[in-house]
RNA sequence: CGGGGCGUGGCUCAGUUGGCAGAGCAUUCGGUUUGGGACCGAAGGGUCGUUGGUUCAAAUCCAAUCGCCCCGACCA
């Protein structure tokens, strides 16, 4: 490709429109071009990358038997009725309507539509296991489009769904998928760790993220030596909470006037917030909950979706915590309750080390002191609902008796993958029949991978102050071929054999044939990444040209007549 | 949705006692240059986000509205 025919709008200056590394180097490369608010254009560049991205992750799965498909982005509302998710999904679906005033969206993930497929066409359990994906268009409305295509409305995934007949087919096989996206994940390149996460709306048994790590990355990953790594939302924080050895003292109602958070209670009291007993007043799928959770503890929220199979938690607003507890925000505890039938009292594992508490008393500018649990206050379950900290050990290495403290980073999420179990196939009614002619639920799978969400990672993650960085599996070209004055007969000679000696090689070249100054094509260069530079002037001519790795500082000459192999070499090293 | 910021040539931005709409870069033409975003000269290009108001006069003051970015609750 001679960059003269080539649509490559750079852009000297850093557009002031976006904070984020990646954006910035995506627009000023000129691989993408913002249309509106989480809506991107992808220009020749950024499309070339994303079909290599793309091709990676095609042969990956189909070397674990997967077979393509294309589904419908329009999608009636009836399917998603089946699941209940017309309803769930919430604002983050874009809903539409025909001339007919039908019911649509526009698919934001596709379970139920190859569910439907499945349900239909699939009735032998010879016909099993079977795995479909499909590389698409994704729209979600999202609260907060942000951080460039990192976090758009509409956006390129590649998603996959398996059915399987049993539960340890359905097992081995996420085994399989999960192999796949670390070679995908090797194959592009970029540091990477794989965490247990928490399943959020697509719901199932358990799940893994693929977290590329950038220090400005939305996710935050807790990890340890001996293995286990996980997404904090869902980083394990073990029951190693033991009551403190101390006399219980009677029960004490204070005076506390406008005393109403943490510290103002701490401050109160002379003490620690290790000696409250915090308590919370959620709605949980509608459903009132009391939270209790040790002061100096937060409730993770997440948690609280997993334990209680919940689509929905909120914090009450003020006015249902006073139906409840009888007293303004502030002073909930769970002593002394109102009467209610519907309230359930759940405590994080942390609340059995509190011994003479403190907490609301349910009763406007009242607090009670020296709570203990079970002669004061009853709690029907404990359950591990906080959020992780920094000095907190590792869940694993805590059930080996040892204490080993978790070590965090930062990530970017770009694949998630699912066991879903039978999640789809009970409320859609997806069965098969097995080896005696019985009925069965499929078990399923499914196997997310954000395509142009990975490329911005890749971006976050390698760049220095000229631009980017590709590796020679994702670089739009791999070679960038640079005559210093195009317009002089010899260098044009010279430049003209190298560009079609590599084309014949087989090697993606982009020849800078602009009438341009030296220095605008190296800055050129740099910026959009190619991994490797051949720059031919008169210089060095006639029998050497310079050679220069994107990655690397230095530059080389090499003889005309060594250029084929040492191409060869230099793209497959990297 | 809550909080903060911003909308002026293609891009980055300047422009309040209200008084002819500017600069640099980019583009086109001419010339001099030519190994890390050159220089000189000339030219084209803007209903100052939109609507309404105040005023002899509004980019500038007031009101509403739309859009975009950043920080918090969603997710690949």
């Amino acid at each position: 490709m001679k960059l003269s025919k080539f649509f490559m709008p750079t852009l000297r200056e850093v557009p002031s429109d976006t904070d984020t590394i990646s954006s910035k180097l995506m627009l000023r490369s000129g691989m993408v071009r913002k249309l509106s608010s989480g809506i991107y254009e992808w220009l020749p560049l950024g499309l070339k990358v994303l079909k290599k991205v793309e091709q990676i992750i095609r042969e990956e799965m189909n070397k674990i038997n997967g077979q393509e498909v294309w589904l419908p982005l329009l999608l009636p509302k009836e399917l998603w009725e089946e699941t209940g998710r017309w309803g769930i999904y919430g604002k983050e679906l874009f809903r539409l309507r025909d001339r007919k005033d039908s019911d649509f969206c526009l698919g934001p993930t596709h379970e139920e539509i190859i569910t439907d497929i499945v349900r239909k066409e699939v009735r032998s359990y010879k016909q099993l296991p079977a795995m479909f994906y499909q590389f698409g268009i994704k729209f979600r409305d999202e609260i907060r489009p942000r951080f460039g295509v990192m976090r758009a409305r509409e956006f390129y995934m590649k998603d996959a769904y398996s059915f399987h007949a049993t539960e340890e087919d359905a097992g081995n096989y996420y085994q399989e998928a999960v192999n796949a996206y670390k070679k995908i994940c090797d194959r592009c390149g970029f540091k990477y760790r794989q965490v247990e996460a928490a399943s959020g709306a697509i719901g199932g048994k358990y799940s893994h993220e693929f977290m590329v790590l950038a220090e400005s990355g939305e996710e935050e990953i807790a990890w340890c030596d001996c293995g286990y790594a996980s997404n904090t939302e869902k980083t394990e924080c073990p029951d190693t909470e033991k009551p403190k050895e101390t006399a219980l003292l009677p029960v004490e109602e204070v005076h506390t006037p406008k005393i109403r958070t943490i510290e103002d209670v701490g401050a109160f009291f002379k003490t620690s917030p290790v000696n409250f007993i915090k308590s919370l007043v959620y709605l949980v799928d509608g459903n009132p909950f009391m939270v209790l959770i040790r002061g100096d503890y937060e409730v993770n929220e997440a948690k609280m979706k997993e334990v209680f199979s919940a689509s929905d938690v909120v914090l009450a607003d003020p006015a249902t915590i006073e139906k409840i507890t009888g007293a303004p925000v502030g002073f909930a505890g769970p002593y002394k309750l109102p009467e209610n039938k519907t309230l359930r009292i759940v405590a994080d594992y942390s609340i059995k080390s509190v011994v003479n508490g403190i907490a609301g008393a349910n009763k406007t500018d009242y607090h009670v002191k020296n709570l203990n649990i079970d002669r004061d206050y009853k709690v029907s379950e404990f359950a591990d609902l906080r959020k992780v900290i920094k000095n907190d050990i590792c869940p694993r290495c805590f059930q080996q008796n040892k204490k080993i403290n978790l070590q965090f980073s930062r990530g970017i999420e770009v694949g998630h993958t699912f066991k879903l179990g039978t999640k789809y196939s009970k409320s859609m009614h997806a069965t098969f029949l097995d080896a005696q002619g019985k009925e069965n639920l499929f078990i399923m799978g499914c196997y997310g991978i954000g395509v142009s969400r990975i490329i911005a990672a890749y971006i976050e993650q390698m760049n220095d102050p000229n631009g980017i960085i590709w590796s020679p599996a994702l670089a739009p070209f791999e070679v960038i071929l640079i005559p210093i004055d195009y317009n002089d007969e010899k260098t044009k000679q010279a430049t003209d054999e190298i560009y079609n000696k590599l084309i014949n090689d087989g090697v993606e070249v982009l020849l800078d044939d602009r009438d341009e100054r030296a220095g605008v094509k190296f800055k050129d260069a740099d910026l959009i990444g190619i991994p490797l530079r051949i720059t031919v002037g008169s210089r060095n001519l006639p029998d050497k040209v310079e050679f220069k790795l994107r990655s690397e500082a230095n530059t080389s000459l090499v003889m005309l007549s060594d250029l084929s192999e040492k191409v060869k070499t230099c793209l497959k090293m990297n």
